[in-house]
RNA sequence: CGGGGCGUAGCGCAGCCUGGCUAGCGCGCCUGCCUUGGGAGCAGGAGGUCGUGGGUUCGAAUCCCGCCGCCCCGACCA
């Protein structure tokens, strides 16, 4: 491709709406345009990149033995209401009406269609299993798109479902996906680790995410740096740790009640009474399967739904008006505490390890200080209800965990019977019973990858694409364009790569050589070759790889085996890369 | 949805507070000269419903009200 034919708008400088630096960059290097809050026009190279990535998944799939399909993005709404998911995705499914008044949803994702397919399609365990993939355009009204193409209304989705007959069998399929995304990663050649995330009412290993490490992620994740143990913020257990409550000591004082009037938050009611909020504790009230339970977390901590509904053994967990709270417990929100509570009561490992704690009194405008775990309340039930943070121990080894935040950009997880059962996907097992087909789905990114790809690789100048999703492979910049030898041997060399099957660029464009390279550095092609007449004249061609600080020359005589040469050694050593983790990653599960 | 900010040429901005001549500047774009290894220089030029609707006024980019859009923080994100 000539530059000169292209549409490559750079820009100077940065547009203001513009913050996270992947949005800035990839708009700078002309590769989107936005047209909405949450919709992006991917332009020729941005495209180039989306293609990319698209491609490498689409081979991953097909080689993990996921069959390729093309499900409508226009879904009739009586699907959504088949699954229940009419109500549970609420205001994020996007709907629309036909002008005969059809109400249809744009699919934010397809299990409802997929699994439609497969109820008309699957009859027999002869036909299982089977996992069907797409790579599709979604839709998510979401409430706030927010830095460029990392969250948008519009996405392109790889989502892949499996179906099997019994549990081997999806957990076959769920290991061959993970294997299949952590191949996809590693050919893209971006940083990512893999977490365990909230898996729902199955529990286990059913759920994994893939984070690419990254200050602007939306997501957080505690990591263990001691042992392998890595998980989102909202799944991460916190160990024990080594430290006992203390012994309650019988000279110690009855707790006392203070006037607290109208302070109902930790932070008013701590400024109050000049304590730590981590000398504190909150009483929360949850509906578990509709019963009011409560649960005790200290001030400074979050409490974790997903957890408090395990420790009620409950299959939902919602959250109760004030009047429910304040029937349940005799006091309104911002007083409660678990001095004489009537509910069930759960208290938070760390709460248990206070020796003393200000709390709710139960009653409006009473705060008690003074109280003390075991003797004021009863510590029947201390388990782990809270959101880990930074500095929790690791529940594997112990040692202190990590905060960092991460950008999803893959999801696999063992979804069970949830959907085949409400619309029932059956098949006949060899005893001839009806059974409910087990699914998983598995889901990737397609835009986020990209995202990803430059905020895990950019610098001062501009992107830094790894070799496999750079739009072109190779940047060839003739800085003389009337100079016969120089313009040759460019389109010498680009004959030459592109018949080895690579991408090239040829900036043929009458500039001087300083926008020349400051355009290349900020489309961040990986390898940039300068014919210059200087460098012809000494017989030398410039090359320089874009995550190198200064180029090197080589000889023109032998330009073309050599660029070619450097390009395979940069390939093969990805490749090398991905299957050694491959072989490590096989040689971990035999353990 | 709550809080904050912004909307003037393709991009970045000034002008607005304190209303008043033809709405400016830099980058980019077009033409010419010149220059040619890290976003050159000179000269000439094109390009604007000042987001939008209303109001106040002799007069509105500027003041007032409504609406729309965009960005950031938060809430939300099976």
């Amino acid at each position: 491709m000539r530059w000169s034919k292209a549409l490559i708008p750079t820009l100077k400088e940065t547009p203001a709406d513009a913050v996270a630096p992947s949005h800035q960059l990839l708009l700078r290097a002309g590769m989107v345009r936005q047209l909405g809050a949450g919709a992006y026009s991917y332009l020729p190279i941005g495209f180039r990149v989306l293609h990319k990535v698209v491609q490498i998944v689409r081979e991953e799939m097909d080689a993990a033995g996921a069959l390729e399909l093309l499900m409508p993005a226009l879904q009739p709404i009586e699907l959504w209401k088949e699954s229940g998911r009419y109500e549970t995705f609420g205001d994020l499914l996007m709907q629309l009406k036909t002008s005969s008044a059809q109400h249809f949803a744009l699919g934010p994702t397809h299990e409802e269609v997929c699994t439609d397919i497969v109820r008309d399609l699957i009859r027999s365990y002869k036909q299982l299993p089977v996992t069907l993939y797409q790579i599709q355009t979604k839709f998510r009204d979401e409430p706030r798109p927010r830095f460029g193409i990392l969250r948008t209304r519009e996405f392109i989705m790889k989502d892949a479902y499996s179906f099997d007959a019994d549990i081997e069998q999806l957990n076959a399929s769920y290991d061959a996906m993970y294997e299949a995304y952590c191949r996809i990663f590693d050919r893209c050649g971006i940083p990512y680790a893999i977490v365990e995330a909230e898996s729902g009412p199955i529990g286990g290993d059913s759920s994994h995410e893939f984070m690419v490490p990254s200050s602007t992620g939306e997501d957080t994740i505690i990591q263990c740096p001691a042992c392998s143990y890595a998980a989102n913020k909202e799944r991460a257990e916190i160990g024990a740790g080594t430290a006992t409550a203390p012994p309650i000591d019988p000279a110690a004082p009855a707790f006392e009640a203070v006037e607290t009037p109208n302070r109902r938050t930790i932070e008013e009611v701590c400024d109050f009474l000049k304590v730590e909020k981590a000398s504190s504790a909150k009483l929360l009230v949850f509906l578990a399967d509709g019963k009011p339970v409560a649960v005790l977390i200290r001030g400074d901590h979050e409490a974790n739904e997903a957890k408090v509904r395990r420790a009620f053994g409950a299959s939902s967990l919602t959250q109760p008006d004030a009047a429910t709270v304040e029937k349940a417990t005799g006091a309104p929100i911002g007083f409660l505490g678990p001095v004489d509570l009537k509910i069930p009561l759960a208290v938070d490992r760390s709460v248990a390890l206070m020796p003393s704690v200000v709390v709710g009194g139960n009653k409006i405008d009473v705060h008690l200080k003074g109280v003390i775990p075991g003797r004021d309340f009863a510590l029947d039930k201390v388990l782990d209800l809270r959101d880990a943070v930074a500095g929790d121990p690791c529940p594997r080894c112990g040692e202190k965990m990590v905060e960092n935040q991460g950008i999803e950009v893959g999801h696999v997880f063992k979804l069970g019977t949830k959907y085949s059962k409400a619309m029932g996907a059956h098949f006949l097992d060899d005893k001839g019973h009806e059974i409910a087909v087990i699914m998983g789905c598995y889901g990737i990114g397609v835009n986020r990858i990209v995202a990803a790809a430059v905020e895990a690789g950019h610098d001062a100048n501009g992107i830094i694409w790894p070799l496999a999703l750079a739009p072109y492979h190779v940047l060839i910049a003739p800085l003389q364009l009337t100079n016969p030898a120089v313009m040759e041997a460019a389109e010498t060399l680009e004959t030459s790569l592109q018949a080895a099957g690579y991408d090239v660029l040829v900036d043929d464009r009458d500039q001087r050589p300083g926008v020349k390279f400051k355009d290349a550095d900020l489309i961040g092609i990986p390898l940039r070759v300068v014919i210059s007449e200087r460098g012809l004249k000494d017989g030398t061609i410039e090359v320089k790889w874009r995550t190198d600080a200064t180029a090197h020359n080589i000889s023109a005589a032998t330009a073309n085996e050599a660029i070619l040469a450097e390009l395979e050694t940069t390939r093969k050593g990805m490749e090398t890369l991905a299957s050694e983790r491959k072989i490590s990653r096989s040689a971990s599960r035999g353990k």
